[in-house]
DNA sequence: AAAATAAAGGACAAAAAACTCTTTTATTCC
DNA sequence: GGAATAAAAGAGTTTTTTGTCCTTTATTTT
């Protein structure tokens, strides 16, 4: 559904933003500690988000990775557009290049309606609606 | 969504049923060129799903590929199942390996749903349904 | 100012997915 | 039996994704 990169950074997102929601910042070992991802590969991920402007960032001592109120407003559709592009969204289940309500690829309808609803899901979500029951240890970001 | 291969094994077994419903049999050069993917790349994958059983082949003259009733019938789930796993089917939305109702995701009762919707929507779907749409330009397997 | 800390950046490596080419095997037609 | 046809098989290559390593830059603390 995602690509890994899209899944470390959805599941980096809301682990930054549960750690930094007191205004601290979260180091980047912590993260990939955290969410169970590889350390230098999540540090890749939060660069390029952090140029996108979706995560802040500090350098130096007490640095680290942090959230302002756009970022903990954002929706996980926006963060797997800018990884995965909107294939996802918009693209044909069967990847046919041309494929319409008037050029119809065998699933397009029913295919059309999940799209539908995975858009809704992800639209509605939004990286800061789990910190709390993240830290209540009812939701999880990496195995047991 | 679905891997490449994956799409491609689902346009070429509905490319071969429509084409192999009266008994003829297709060669693999009007199966690439009917779905528009790559000729080599599609015989590889159609040998792998004829080892599984999925479709039916014949050497020399007048060969090619074609369906039995049991190809028709056959669901696209079991398509995706035999080639792409059944990681869209039970794998975790963000990449977790332990992921479940008692060690749930952030997203795994939305993303649960939409699997579900997923799953039925390709058990539902069978190789076979399609041919008359398609016979009669309804529907299609490449572009324009 | 020097040392320590932590992210940014760039280059590289490994693995997987997508795709290609060539040879072999089976079948049919003459 | 020999030539032609078409899939099967095997051994590549290319591209993309995933993951690693090392150096640089910015910031803070002493």
């Amino acid at each position: 559904m995602f690509s890994k990169t899209c899944e470390y950074a959805i599941r980096a997102m809301i682990f930054i933003a549960q750690r930094s929601r007191d205004g601290d910042k979260v180091g980047i070992r912590e993260i990939a500690a955290g969410i169970d991802s590889p350390e230098h590969f999540i540090a890749k991920i939060l660069q390029d988000l952090g140029r996108k402007g979706l995560v802040q960032s500090a350098k130096g001592p007490n640095g680290g990775f942090y959230l302002d109120r756009a970022g903990r407003d954002c929706s996980l559709s926006k963060i797997v557009r800018s990884i995965d592009g909107d294939q996802l969204f918009s693209g044909c289940g069967l990847g046919l290049k041309q494929c319409s309500e008037t050029h119809p690829c065998p699933i397009h309808q029913q295919f059309g309606k999940i799209r539908h609803q995975i858009s809704q899901m992800l639209d509605n979500a939004r990286i800061g609606e789990f910190t709390d029951q993240l830290a209540e240890q009812q939701l999880f970001l990496r195995r047991k």
